[in-house]
DNA sequence: CATATACATTTGTATATACAATTGTTGTAC
DNA sequence: GTACAACAATTGTATATACAAATGTATATG
């Protein structure tokens, strides 16, 4: 991906500037065919992560705040995304015994069965955008990314 | 920022999908920086870089489709996009002279004074998200991101 | 020149997200 | 035990964005 190219400018951007707009570039793209690759299963990426986050708990279930916690981007507004979730009937949710201010959010059945293809669907997304790098790239990249 | 820490697992994340994950941290919190920096002018991002698209015209008008090819994030409606950077008065807009089916679109005396001024906010940002990395660091990250 | 097609933008509508205010619950100080 | 603050989730509302349909304009074809 080239960043001129792509912005369709001829200036030279200064280094930093170009930092910047190049990573929001990629993550475009990566948005792009990650959406693109979940869209036959009809979840969002944001649900998606919330899947993956309730197995994570393997059982145990998980309230609002948890998921918040561990979500890769955070949304103000869990609850209505689990409202969808539940619509599928991929999730569960009741009030906590122990706290009834908290919810217990749990995975269903049906949830997992259809996270495991979306697995495949997501791994082969990820291979598609980084089938250039090789591991010491992507390590030497992960390490750049640290200093954010 | 690590990225563990971050989503608050102890598991191991498979190299792939951990540069996918911290790919979109970094962008998040880029985003965050960047709209807070933008917040007293009361424009947002998208609104912005179609301001400096604009002043990179110099003089010559653009129409919707150019705008929509130099921005960064491309927007499926950017007729609204412009729609509130006239209610602001930053920009101004007129249909084309020679093909009818265009808009000239161009920034005001108002928006070219206004960006010259988040111009600095811009770059008061940017240095406080790279403030960790060398010049080489840079490029190192940019060359690899070329490979998206 | 009448019709069809392609083009550029605008409008309509549904969904997503951000932010603020509200509801219900728990714990604590008096 | 009543009043108050802190907590967890939900609801309301405004704005943002995606996608599809509609409008108006230009160009090509017979």
């Amino acid at each position: 991906m080239n960043v001129e190219e792509t912005i369709k400018t001829e200036k030279i951007i200064p280094l930093k500037q170009r930092s910047i707009i190049h990573l929001s570039l990629v993550e475009n793209k990566i948005n792009e065919v990650i959406t693109n690759a979940l869209k036959p299963y009809e979840v969002s990426l944001q649900q998606f992560n919330v899947l993956r986050i309730l197995r994570g708990q393997k059982g145990k279930p998980a309230n609002l705040s948890t998921l918040n916690e561990r979500m890769v981007t955070k949304m103000s507004n869990t609850t209505r995304l689990v409202d969808k979730l539940i619509t599928k009937g991929f999730v569960g949710r009741e009030t906590c015994e122990s706290n009834r201010r908290k919810v217990e959010i749990t995975i269903t059945n049906k949830g997992k069965a259809i996270l495991l293809d979306m697995d495949n669907a997501m791994k082969n997304a990820e291979d598609m955008l980084l089938d250039k790098f090789t591991t010491e790239e992507l390590n030497q990249l992960n390490k750049l990314l640290d200093k954010f």
